[in-house]
DNA sequence: TGGCAACTGTTATGAAACATAACTATATTT
DNA sequence: AAATATAGTTATGTTTCATAACAGTTGCCA
């Protein structure tokens, strides 16, 4: 079929038709669109979409462990010693050592921690209103919710 | 205060509250979820997320070019060459010279590869229906409506 | 017509996220 | 006390994704 490379010069748009059938093909574009712009956000914090989740459950979780931390983030446990590593290297979090077991670590966010994770916060606010500003309400809380209903239809098949 | 470290030796389950007020926390939440299974689902067709996509776009557009197919999958044009190069070497596509423009290659899906993927993207639709078996025909119209509504938002902000 | 700019595919390279195996230190079980 | 399990760590490798630089080709335009 030499006939296709005529149309292959300059086809206009390509199609992705199939693809835009697949509930999951869409949630990636979504999801892709969100993720570039919570970069983005966070850049001037120095933090990443990783750095900030861990910050958030040390602050909304204190003394935590890192097994813990690392189940809650769904990232495998060596994985995340490089993240608590960078946090508390900035003095964001702090690594305390439990009297009762000591081979955990305690997490606990730090002064400086909280106030740079308020300021991200605040500014991760304006990206979801800015991203999601077109929903209405009732909307979004219809998408979180059918989210985590396949959110919990894949826990069932691990 | 030492008094944080009786609650870390055995905290029954870590919150995630304040990030579950945010839409793209579950948002990934949902998609791991959905790109776990998925990875499961194209294992036995030795297909990953990414080559099956590049598949089937090759398939629905015979004869576009590699910059096309890159801008499509929103992948770098260097990353996109691994891709096809792994699809060609496994007899599934094909890299035609293109007369009117020699520096580009036609991509075409060649009759073993379309036979991979009709088998593929039938165990896709099986993945689909488990995951998203819980919902609505509307509701999952609805999903896609409003994801699309997310994505554009983004598209406006790069 | 000749030369400069732009584009396609490619190589090399590095960063980031994620996974596994194996080790040390401590705790638990038996 | 010995065997087993757990927390954190190190080392290592894979995958995805980004950037810079290059050769070959095309298009522009002066």
């Amino acid at each position: 079929m030499p006939d296709d490379a005529a149309e292959a010069a300059k086809r206009p748009h390509i199609s992705d038709a199939t693809l835009r059938g697949l509930v999951g093909y869409n949630m990636k574009r979504a999801f892709m669109a969100v993720s570039a712009d919570l970069a983005r956000t966070l850049a001037p914090f120095d933090l990443r979409m990783l750095t900030f989740t861990a910050l958030t459950l040390v602050a909304d979780n204190p003394g935590l462990s890192q097994s813990q931390l690392a189940q809650a983030m769904t990232v495998e446990r060596p994985n995340l010693v490089v993240i608590v590593d960078e946090l508390e290297t900035r003095g964001l979090i702090t690594r305390d050592r439990v009297p009762t077991d000591r081979r955990t670590y305690a997490l606990r966010i730090t002064v400086e921690g909280a106030r740079l994770l308020a300021g991200a916060a605040r500014a991760v606010g304006a990206h979801e209103n800015l991203m999601m500003g077109g929903l209405a309400k009732a909307e979004e809380a219809a998408l979180i919710s059918t989210l985590n209903r396949i959110e919990a239809s894949g826990k069932g098949r691990s």
